[in-house]
DNA sequence: TTGACAAATGCAAGTAATCCGCATATACTA
DNA sequence: TAGTATATGCGGATTACTTGCATTTGTCAA
């Protein structure tokens, strides 16, 4: 049944929106649907090399823009000098960054909709996304 | 009178946080007192030119990084894949950033400060800093 | 099953943002 | 005004990311 999870196959996420289904894409889908934090380019190569799926960084980059065109991912850029990606089927959430030890954590329950309206209302400006995202020092990291 | 405004002199601002008060030095802060939306470090660049003061990238680079380390300025990034940088006694607000145009207004009253208490009790996590920015279509975009 | 073709990939080269070391220049201070 | 710590300029390096092109590979129809 583990294996029936992780073999329910990315590659009908991946025909559903007319992406070819090859080794990397499928291999980049799965991890990111066992990942609790957004992933970055350089952990998504390890992964496929330590997969023994040969790669490159251009197709990562070229896998991960094309995801988030078909609104597969969403990009999430935490102030490092770089983006990360997350399933936008799970991006109903915010980001704690720890500036100490770099921990990821999600949290969710931020009412920013009401904030939302405000704008639309008040400036005419049609917003499409946002980002929100907090930047401190984990528990742990407090000793 | 126009002058003295200008004039009022950012080597104050500068020697009060111990730094010298070098030509570009002065010349960016006024930069930035003068401008109503954070200020990438190419625009700062051409600036410095336009202002007959000669430079070069890692200078401004260099700058802008004490400038914020010491509290002067504020590092913002708007998914652009590069910094801007807004005056730290100004940045109580939020960016209004349109995706077809590239204009960035600010927004004001966002009452982020009960949810940050919200996470330091229920995560233990000390919030130091957060960021919120909202990405659509401005106003005149929308035709 | 297979063959054709569009879609992906690999590689090499290129760009843009940012940083670093070091020698020189310069703002402040006595 | 000289002395010194601090800034700057320059060259080179790094990192994230992109692009062009030739080759490979999913897919789908026969």
């Amino acid at each position: 049944m583990v294996i029936a999870k992780v073999k329910h196959d990315c590659k009908d996420e991946l025909n559903e929106v007319d992406l070819r289904a090859t080794p990397a894409r499928v291999a980049l889908m799965s991890l990111l649907e066992n990942t609790d934090k957004p992933v970055d380019v350089q952990t998504m190569i390890e992964y496929l090399e330590k997969n023994g799926i040969k790669t490159d960084p251009a197709t990562v980059f070229r896998i991960v823009n094309m995801f988030t065109e078909k609104g597969l991912t969403k990009q999430v850029q935490l102030q490092e000098g770089k983006s990360r990606y997350e399933l936008a089927a799970n991006a109903d959430h915010h980001h704690l960054v720890c500036t100490k030890c770099g921990d990821i954590q999600d949290i969710s329950d931020c009412n920013i909709d009401g904030l939302e309206k405000d704008i639309e209302k008040k400036k005419g400006f049609a917003v499409t996304s946002h980002s929100l995202e907090f930047f401190g020092i984990c528990k742990s990291c407090q000793r």
